[in-house]
RNA sequence: GGAGAAUUACCCAAGUGGCUGAAGGGGGCGGUCUUGAAAACCGCUAGGUGGGUCAAACCACGCGAGAGUUCGAAUCUCUCAUUCUCCUCCA
């Protein structure tokens, strides 16, 4: 949420900035329109209330003192009809006020790539280099399936498309990495979580999912009921805060998470229909940071070169880039997406996105600390995927795959995998 | 799922319609005394949000949340949330 204070004072700058991320100037104009009449409603209201206040309280003295009252009382019934008019008014104008600002994103960052579609973004830096094979590489569903460590049919059948059934060896690597991620995350100095799964509006809307989120049918809202199946554990972390005062001193604070995220990909029909690039369901471990607003953007940064850590001991080429001021999500001020090789596509396809949000979930989610002076401020918070599981998965099968279509497993895993070094069909 | 109870400021807690913009403790902060400290005593301690203003002054709202009754609500009514106890059910 933007501060209404900033965007009356500074409306042309906002205006520009948000013009970045396709809103219009006139967007801005409406609401300046709606917070004049609020405040002008306000003033009205409030002197009729402090007049009310003040006769109140010389009805009480007289009603003491045994004196007759009752002229007074009728100018009141009066002015209390005049009052629940105007805060009628007032309700529908603050109302129309909130609609619009809830949809307003966040202000990008000076930094931040300008541009209007997804073309333009700015890569960062690369590592590793995309391996040559001396065979056609295949893809990871067709690798996965024919390993028995995949399956979609039953997946299909079961619940429906864009699901899966990991199998065996398939179950047990996705289970590898998570763990050697949680692990990762903690030396980090991550409190690992476990969040529940499920969440209320009041928090999709502290993270920035809600309003749009339930217009655009994204998720899965469980019926006759006030809760949403978590798109991403960033949801129950940073509202773990939400309504707070954080202590001061224990800033930054850094949760990690493993949890299922669910997404209806509504809107994205006919887009990755096969293997696991884009199911209803898929395991992400989550980071999410709490900062004071001047170590906002190191965090950033630190956020994104861990996530980057993990790929490099899993030795998987990867690439980072700075997304555009309209690609970002709602609530980022700036963006980092960690892309990872996938050989049998031929690109580099996501499986980190690092944010900054700034202070514009902490203003929605109510998330605060006390500075030197003892004055509330917001924190700012992060978050990055570190990593999205499911598509680590996939980037290992087609990374690490053999010409028989068995798989090595990364040496950093084999811990985790029972000492197993390769993964090769299974019954 | 059923029954009962609770929810007041940093904490505990009084308060059933009008001098309660919330008694009294505790804690915290400041002071007196002391070489210093303790004790004792004295004082301060509702913050926050919104409005207003160049800035102030000032105003509104605040007793779990929301709605209602009333000239007036912490106090009455309704709805909801959370916590506790007892059933019930379960992993």
């Amino acid at each position: 949420m933007l501060d209404m204070k900033m965007i009356r004072q500074n409306a042309d700058w906002v205006k520009e900035k948000l013009a970045t991320r396709n809103i219009k100037a006139e967007t801005i104009d409406e609401l300046l329109g709606y917070d004049e009449k609020r405040r002008e409603l306000i003033v009205k209201s409030e002197g009729l209330k402090a007049k009310k206040n003040d006769v109140s309280k010389k009805i009480a003295e007289a009603k003491r003192n045994k004196e007759d009252a009752s002229d007074a009382i009728a100018e009141m019934q009066q002015v209390g009809k005049e009052v629940k008019e105007l805060d009628e008014q007032l309700e529908k104008v603050e109302q129309d006020q909130q609609d619009l600002a809830a949809h307003l994103p966040n202000i990008p960052a000076d930094d931040v790539p300008v541009s209007l579609t997804e073309e333009g973004a700015v890569e960062l830096r690369k590592y590793g280099e995309p391996r040559k094979f001396d065979f056609e590489p295949k893809h990871h569903w067709d690798l996965g399936e024919k390993l028995g460590i995949l399956d979609f049919e039953a997946s299909a059948k079961v619940a429906g498309s864009r699901f899966v059934y990991y199998m065996g060896a398939g179950a047990q690597l996705e289970r590898a990495i998570y763990n050697f991620y949680l692990d990762q995350n903690a030396k980090a100095g991550y409190k690992e979580v476990l969040p529940p799964y499920m969440v209320n509006s009041a928090s999709m809307f502290g993270t920035g999912q809600f309003p749009k989120f339930k217009e655009t049918k994204a998720g899965f809202e469980i019926t006759d009921s006030d809760l949403t199946m978590i798109p991403t554990a960033e949801v129950p972390l940073v509202n773990y805060y939400r309504d707070e005062v954080m202590d001061a001193e224990k800033l930054p604070v850094k949760f990690t998470a493993l949890s299922p995220a669910f997404r209806s990909e509504a809107g994205s029909a006919g887009r990755d229909t096969r293997g696991l690039i884009r199911l209803h369901q898929f395991n992400k471990v989550e980071m999410v940071q709490f900062t004071k607003p001047e170590q906002s953007w190191d965090a950033l940064e630190s956020i994104t070169a861990h996530a980057e850590d993990l790929l490099k001991m899993l030795g998987i080429p990867y690439h980072v880039i700075t997304l555009t001021t309209s690609d970002m999500s709602f609530t980022a001020a700036m963006t980092h997406d960690i892309e990872v090789w996938m050989p049998a596509q031929g690109r580099y396809r996501e499986i980190s996105s690092c944010s900054n949000t700034t202070d514009f979930q902490a203003r929605r989610a109510h998330i605060q600390y006390r500075d030197e002076n003892g004055k509330l401020q917001y924190v700012h918070t992060l978050n990055g995927s570190g990593l999205a599981v499911g598509r680590t998965v996939a980037a290992i099968l087609e990374n690490f795959q053999n010409e028989d279509g068995s798989i090595n497993i990364p040496e950093v895993l084999q811990p985790y995998m029972g000492g197993k070094t390769k993964i090769e069909k299974e019954d």
